[in-house]
Parts: C-alpha cells; sequence; structure tokens
DNA sequence: GCCGCAATATAGTCCGACTTAATAAGATGA
DNA sequence: TCATCTTATTAAGTCGGACTATATTGCGGC
C-alpha cells in the first residue's frame, strides 16, 4: 500500500521513512511511537518488517522499547549522530542552522588534524592517487559528476594516509552529510570561488610532508565550503520553504 | 540452551555475541554467516531473534544481507567505528594495539579542541557544575567508583559547554571505550600519578575563558592517560593472555 | 495516604508457510 | 569449445497468528 522506495527490503525503507520522521522532528522525544501491531496495519505490513526496522532505529540509538511501555523516542544526546545513515536523514528536511554550524566546526576540529597527520605519514603511493585524483578535478571541474567524484577520491586518500581506522569512519559520516551541503551548494548555480589552488595548496603541502601547511590550507579549504554553504542556504531559504523531498509525509506517524 | 545474559531481550544478548564475533575477529570480513534457520536451531533460539540481531548488526554496518548470497561481514572500513556499543565490543576481546594508538590519536585531536569551546563558551552553571564535579573528585578520589563518575561528569559538563552536539555524539562514544581502558588501568592497582592537578588547571583555564591554556592542559591529560593505559596494558599483557571475559566462546559461529 | 497485589496492554518470542531474488547449474546454440 | 540463455536452487524477505513475559496502571487493603 504506501509507497516503499526502490527495489529495497520493506524493512530498511521503512526504517528510513520513521527515522526521518524522528530527526527532522516529526516525532518528538520523548513521545510513545503507534504500537506495532497498529503501524503494522496502518502501514500495510506485517510485525515482522516493523519490528526490523524498530531494531535498526534502536541500534542507533533513535528509540527504546519495552513491554507494555511501548516505543519511545529517545533523547538528542542519546542518537548516534555520527551514524552516517543518521545524518543523511537529517538532510531529508531542511536542517537547523545549528546543526550545520555544529557540523562545520567539527570540520574544522577534525579535516585540518588529519591533514596533519597525512602529511607526516602517507606512502608515496598514496600521494601519487592524490595527485591523480587532483588532475581529474583540474580537468572535469568540480559542478560535474566525476569532478565531485574526484574531489571526494582526493580526501578519502588523505583519510586512508592518516593511518587512523577511528579517524576515517568519523570522517566517511562527515563525508556523508557534506554531500548534502554541496548538494544545496551547487544548486543555486552562483557558485563560489573555485577551490582548485587550495586544493593544489594541500596537495603539495603534504608532498612536501609540510604538516603545518596542510593544517592551514585545510582551514582555509572548510572555511571556504563554510561560506559558500551558508549564502546558498539564505538563497534557499528565500527562494521557497521546502528543498526538493521526493515525498512529503506532512503528518506524522 | 546457549547463556544469554541477564534480563535482556534475547535479540540484544545475540547482537552482542555476533558483534564481538565479528570486531574481535572470529568472524572475517568477507566471510558468510551461517544462514538464518541453521544459527536459530544451533543457538536454541527463533529466527526472528536472530532476523531482528542481524538487522542491528546491519544498522551499524557490520554485516549484509542479500537473498542467496547469504549474510556477509562488511571490510572493516564500512562499520561505523564510532557507534558506542560497537566500540564497547572491541575491547571485549583484548584489543590490537594499532587501535588502542588510533583511539588516543583522536582524543588529542577531538579533546583539546572541545576544551577550547568550552572555555569560550561555557555558562555561569556549568561552571559551577564543574566545581562540584571535582570537589567531588578530591574528595573520594579516582579509584573511588564515586569519584570516577565525578571525573566523567567533570568531561561531560565540558562536552556540554561545547554546545556542538556532533562533538556531545562523538566524545559520548570515545567515553565508552575510555572506560574500558581506565578500567584496565586500574586493574593493576600500580596506578599512575594523580590527574587531579591537571583537571584544577583544566577548570581553572575554562573558568578564566582562557581557551589556549584548556587546550594545553587537555592535551597533557589525555598524553598521561597514554601513557598509563600503555603501561598498563604491558603489565596485562604479560600477567597472562586474555582479560577477564564472562564467557569464553572459543570456536566461531 | 501509602503500599502491595492483580489486571492489562504491549513488546518479546515462537512457529510454519510462502515469496522473492540472487546465484549456480544446466541446456542450447554459435 | 565457448558463450549465452534458461532453469533450478538456495537463502533472505515477508506474512500471519499464537503464545509468553514484563512493565505499567489501577484497584483494594492496610
Amino acid at each position: 500500500m504506501a509507497g516503499g522506495k526502490r527495489g529495497r527490503p520493506a524493512h530498511v525503507s521503512l526504517a528510513q521513512q520513521l527515522g526521518v520522521a524522528i530527526v527532522t522532528g516529526r516525532n518528538e522525544p520523548g513521545s510513545i511511537l503507534p504500537g506495532e501491531v497498529d503501524l503494522a496495519e496502518r502501514l500495510g505490513v506485517s510485525r515482522s518488517v516493523i519490528r526490523e526496522s524498530l531494531r535498526m532505529l534502536a541500534a542507533k540509538g533513535l528509540v527504546e522499547s519495552k513491554p507494555k511501555a511501548g516505543t519511545k523516542v529517545r533523547e538528542r544526546h542519546a542518537w548516534n549522530m555520527l551514524d552516517p545513515e543518521l545524518l543523511g536523514w537529517m538532510f531529508e528536511g531542511a536542517p537547523p542552522v545549528t546543526f550545520v554550524n555544529s557540523l562545520f566546526e567539527l570540520r574544522l576540529i577534525v579535516e585540518p588534524a588529519a591533514a596533519e597527520l597525512a602529511a607526516a605519514k602517507r606512502t608515496s603511493h598514496q600521494l601519487a592517487r592524490m595527485g591523480h585524483a587532483l588532475e581529474e578535478m583540474a580537468l572535469h571541474g568540480l559542478s560535474a559528476e566525476v569532478g565531485q567524484a574526484a574531489d571526494q577520491s582526493f580526501h578519502a586518500v588523505i583519510l586512508e594516509a592518516t593511518d587512523n581506522e577511528l579517524l576515517v569512519s568519523l570522517s566517511a559520516s562527515i563525508a556523508a552529510a557534506v554531500r548534502w551541503t554541496t548538494f544545496f551548494k551547487y544548486r543555486g548555480n552562483k557558485h563560489s570561488r573555485d577551490p582548485l589552488p587550495e586544493h593544489r595548496a594541500l596537495f603539495d603541502a603534504i608532498a612536501n610532508a609540510d604538516a603545518d601547511a596542510a593544517r592551514e590550507a585545510t582551514v582555509v579549504l572548510v572555511e571556504q565550503a563554510k561560506r559558500d554553504t551558508e549564502v546558498a542556504m539564505e538563497e534557499e531559504a528565500q527562494r521557497g520553504p521546502g528543498p526538493a523531498q521526493d515525498y512529503q509525509p506532512t503528518d506524522r506517524l
């Protein structure tokens, strides 16, 4: 009945649907979700699907189930904010400015430090791959699909070079969110200065194993992205209320 | 049949059991887990429980299920390493040194920066709570239960003062792992210098809104914890192979 | 007015069947 | 012999219904 997405299993679509409803605030923390049987017949799926979805949300810290008490939405501070899927769900609605600010604040802490480590630890092979990605970016430009892929690849190799799997995981999560902010950024085609020179500076710093320069180049890069995103979001706010969503489930579940 | 833990729901115990088996390397990435029906009868639970557990692991990026292909353990880089539960599972076995190093490297990036922000943004009320926690620590000492609670509370308030929910979430995850390292630390009772003076320095810095001093005090604090943990783990390694686990599931699932 | 007991609602668990979708095996043709 | 299409197989995905266990709630006794 209710329109599940593409070919994905029902419990995945459902988890996303419920998850978005929660992180966008349609189901407030502390509130109790409808009972499993109720949800099941309302959404036209079996109870198994409902339960498996809820287990996924519980694994991310979004909800908490107890017999007789029902399934309760947990407080924000209990959510695993760095879960990539969760971050993605945040951007299904218009994320509050405070959240975007937090995101960039975190990026300004993590990414410069990561660049520093990469400058110290990178192998020559990693350096070569970074160089290749840089060429691709220069060739196709950052508005093109392939250019953006090269950009992401460039930063991914930097992370890999830090040789710190926790840092990699953290940045992977951040990257998931960043993809959305860049989506905003390039929607309004009045897009920002070309960040290629700064990428070159970063690459050179890492090539020279100059940690301080690598840090500084990254700071510049992130701050630039922050400014661009801010103006893009202002324009977005003026143009119309909500961004492009593929469904408008106005009522809560 | 198989001994699930305490009063928790079966799917939670099972998820932990399977999760630990994966993160400690007993089930290698790329390998296929036994089929759901197989697992169900082997562990003496219904298939529903198995499935709900697997959905939880999937939500954390540990596994991936496809019809006919089975449930496969994903590569490490796909895991949500910052999931608090996942971090906890890591320490059920003896975590590899490289992992502990990564953890402290991350702490040295995040926590000093957080202290900086806290020094700039803290409210007087938060400052008062930090002061109270500090008194508690001084009063009961860090080896006592209440003292450790006060310690955690002290750092929790600092995080709260940053007014950045992503940072809070990140540090909450780290704290989950840190609790285990401190467990190691205080097992061998030859415990380390008393970190109270450094806590005082940090408190004073935040009180004076001195960001640089706050950063520096935190760096000292984390590096001290790192050294203590290193010697504790060496002793642990000499004393005997495995740390205290409450079950020894030697064979993989 | 407080405490303990019973009723009740809801998540937790079990079972067994059917459906769907990847993979592997086999058949067909070039 | 090889490649390609077809079929069979297998395991996850979904369904429905029944029963159990456990917090909560409200009632009654103290």
